[in-house]
DNA sequence: GTCTATACTAGGATAGAC
DNA sequence: GTCTATCCTAGTATAGAC
């Protein structure tokens, strides 16, 4: 109910700002705008300002990704159908490769700060995340991390290209090539 | 010759200071401190000011891709060789990882404005020559261009991933299926 | 919880002397 | 080519009425 918590509309909003212009290209006034909202009640929501909004955007990528991809990684089930979740859910959360992701830009819009430190937290348990699933199906320590590496860096790399290039398959062929990388067997390729 | 030339060096400066913090994250101030020029002198060499800064710091990107990695691609010599070196100087570049991508940094941070399409531009540039270079090796088109985003894409995946994790690791583990995306046969994987 | 009005700061840019 | 001084806008944040 968006009256009932009318804040999570608003987190939501702040979402897609902050992914697209990152931390300092986003003004209070472009929020005001994207909202509805005067500055005042932004105020009322977010008492610390920006750096606030920034905060509970990155609360709210980690609910949801907690939710929708950490959990199901590590849950029952054949390593591929969990791999295979996350993929679709991922293909989903970037809209097919054409939105980029929140952690990426705070990461490199907000150098040193806590919020790019709470990016960096989260793009590392999402890696953690992905090399468990690997340990959990026999994949050794190091090569689990390597290849949750090689596959996660292969889909936000994409994410990059293809805002350049405009060439949306390259999203989907990354996620192809996470997917070999993910998916091979326990021998290095 | 840095007297003869001291706007090169101011344009290293700013392009150490585009890769970290992005196009809103740097302050003419920020600008003055690390170079030691007031703003007027700053304004002497960029009349158009922070717009004209960025500007100077792609074309100084494309030059020196340019030199260092396109040219190179599509020589002469054996494919593997013509990659090992662009992914040689691709290490250096960043520093085995842990400099950001100034292209990147400007494309996420200054979305839609002509400073993000420059760096977009200069992207593609660096995927079509990639995908030059594996046509000039017999592979076919499409495929060229995909493996040549897929590799590209991992490396910058890679940059992300080693601001956030701190795994310089995973860096040179990128360099390796770059490497491998690239030089595959001519059939898919 | 939202609005109008306002204070305050930082940031971008310019003028003119040297 | 660099400096000091200054202007102006945009941006952040707050106060207080409704």
């Amino acid at each position: 109910m968006t009256n009932a918590e009318p804040r999570i509309a608003l987190i939501e909003r702040l979402f897609e700002l902050f992914r697209v212009k990152g931390y300092h290209g986003v003004s209070i006034a472009d929020v005001s705008e994207a909202t509805g909202l005067g500055r005042s009640s932004l105020y009322h929501y977010f008492p610390r300002g920006k750096e606030e909004m920034a905060e509970a955007v990155i609360a709210y990528a980690r609910a949801a990704l907690t939710r929708a991809v950490f959990t199901p990684l590590v849950s029952e089930g054949p390593l591929e159908a969990r791999i295979d979740g996350m993929l679709s859910l991922v293909s989903q959360l970037y809209a097919g490769g054409e939105t980029p992701c929140v952690l990426a830009s705070l990461l490199s819009s907000e150098a040193g700060s806590p919020i790019a430190e709470a990016a960096a937290r989260l793009l590392c348990e999402w890696t953690a995340a992905l090399a468990k699933a690997l340990r959990s199906a026999g994949v050794a320590e190091a090569e689990a991390l390597r290849r949750a590496s090689l596959a996660l860096g292969q889909i936000q790399g994409a994410l990059v290209l293809v805002r350049a290039t405009k060439r949306r398959e390259a999203f989907l062929d990354a996620l192809g090539e996470a997917r070999a990388i993910l998916i091979a067997g326990a021998h290095a390729r």
